[in-house]
DNA sequence: CGGAATCCCTTCCGATACTG
DNA sequence: CAGTATCGGAAGGGATTCCG
């Protein structure tokens, strides 16, 4: 089933026609999606410094939701190849429409737990 | 390890500290409660009614993701001890809160399919 | 530096059957 | 009507090791 990476959208296929909602939550849900589009709104960030401001993601994790936010139109990644390589991660223009919504949910978040 | 049921923000225990991003994603996670809440707005709906309303849902898992939201303070459940039995759901006032942030899930989403 | 591969455990979720 | 109980498969996620 699933197939990725057919580009933008390629979010997990029959979900698409069904509700928009569980659609939106199946992108961004997960335990790392919401921080990792927060932190690249507005930014471009490399992948270890991404890693170093995730606080207990591991590497595989921080490789696999990048990956899927890629094939979901949501992050793009820019790769210099130099010695050492230098990879750049940013949001799409999709995915910059998401960040206030993540932005929204830090803010519900806070008062939350106040 | 994560002690439910004791009220509001009885979320898992140790996300709560985290990050807010995080916390509310647990809490609004999944593949149901995006769509509950969203009906749930400014209503108060039965559990048959909501049922209905949510096409796939499975008795078990509407009964577990309004226990969860119930126990993280975003639902409220108010029964009627009469025969047949009545029990009304809605949302509690952090629940509203959350409401407005579902609806422009929504919104991404519809554009996002578009 | 930025990954990929493997292993394994936990959580999520669907199907089905039963109940006050 | 509004649930519970039980089972089993699928998906999510952590730890560790290896690589160009």
């Amino acid at each position: 089933m699933g197939n990725r990476l057919n580009g933008f959208g390629a979010c997990s296929t029959e979900v698409k026609k069904a509700c928009p909602i569980e659609m939106t939550l199946h992108i961004i849900g997960g335990k790392w999606k919401g921080i990792i589009i927060d932190i690249l709104s507005n930014n471009s960030v490399r992948f270890n410094e991404l890693k170093r401001l995730i606080p207990g993601i591991s590497q595989r994790m921080l490789t696999l939701q990048l990956r899927e936010l890629e094939a979901d139109g949501i992050v793009k990644r820019k790769v210099e190849n130099t010695i050492p390589k230098k990879v750049e991660y940013s949001l799409t223009e999709q995915g910059e429409k998401l960040s206030p919504i993540i932005a929204s949910m830090r803010i519900w978040g806070i008062q939350y737990m106040g």
